[in-house]
DNA sequence: CGCACCACTTGTATAATGCAAGCACCGTGG
DNA sequence: CCACGGTGCTTGCATTATACAAGTGGTGCG
């Protein structure tokens, strides 16, 4: 229960946050993959993330305002959507994700997948983006 | 002792090296900070790193070939140096730090630092790691 | 009713991390 | 010679995080 950060440098606040095995992946899955529910994101995830370490991220990023969560009732699945600050992110999974392929082991189509999108540049950051918010306004398949 | 990676994603294969509460803020402090020491780092780190978890991530990090220790015999201060794929961190390190600033809590001078540093675009960026390319050469104060 | 799906929770084992202390080595100063 | 402080660690132990398997209560559907 303690929620003090260690310092007040930027860097440390996002690896409080994100510095983990999972938040991340999360991110990645729904960025780059469009998941957005429980299941969705527990069978996507190929590293495969126990269930109570996901309802606990889940619940660490809503409550740090990067997604939100939208339970609609009748048995119907609850559903997360990114938040501004979560989109913001785009760059630093673009980013990190060039440098994973540049310099740790991975599969020459995964490789080429990272290079590209950073080679794409912060203008094609950008659409996806725009993509991104898009999403979220039209509110996923209803 | 399983060192085989979870997925082929280069973003699992950052985090799974990185996706920790202290290998960032370590290379942060020797990127940013010039430190190069086990107990400039220890002292450094003002989050306060603990002896055997400082040792740990700095021999993960020796292992991946993000750094390079060099033992100087005679009493003399083990050093370690930035190698190339931790240098090429740096871009990952700003849009991080950026983000963070933007997006958790930080105080006002930290958070203008970051930005400017971001604002900098990629020029800045490749003047600091050609800086840091040029320390390695020409090996810290012997 | 029976069954499947949903987002979790619970229990328990293992691994990671945190903290305080100690260790062997060295160069220096007295 | 002998403390002394600095070096990069290691060790022991407590706490916390993660992993895995199973269960829970709610719903929709046939």
């Amino acid at each position: 229960m303690d929620n003090a950060p260690r310092s007040d440098c930027p860097i440390n606040a996002a690896v409080e946050l994100l510095g983990d095995k999972w938040s991340l992946l999360i991110l990645r899955d729904m960025v780059f993959g469009g998941s957005c529910q429980f299941r969705q994101l527990q069978s996507g995830l190929k590293e495969g993330i126990a269930s109570n370490i996901l309802t606990d991220r889940l619940r660490r990023l809503v409550d740090a305002g990067l997604l939100t969560k939208h339970e609609r009732g009748r048995g119907r699945p609850t559903t997360y959507r990114l938040a501004e600050p979560a989109i913001q992110l785009v760059p630093v999974l673009v980013t990190l994700g060039a440098w994973g392929a540049r310099h740790r082991p991975t599969t020459p189509e995964l490789r080429r997948g990272a290079e590209e999108m950073e080679a794409g540049g912060p203008e094609h950051w950008q659409q996806l983006m725009a993509e991104l918010r898009e999403r979220v306004r039209n509110g996923e398949p209803e």
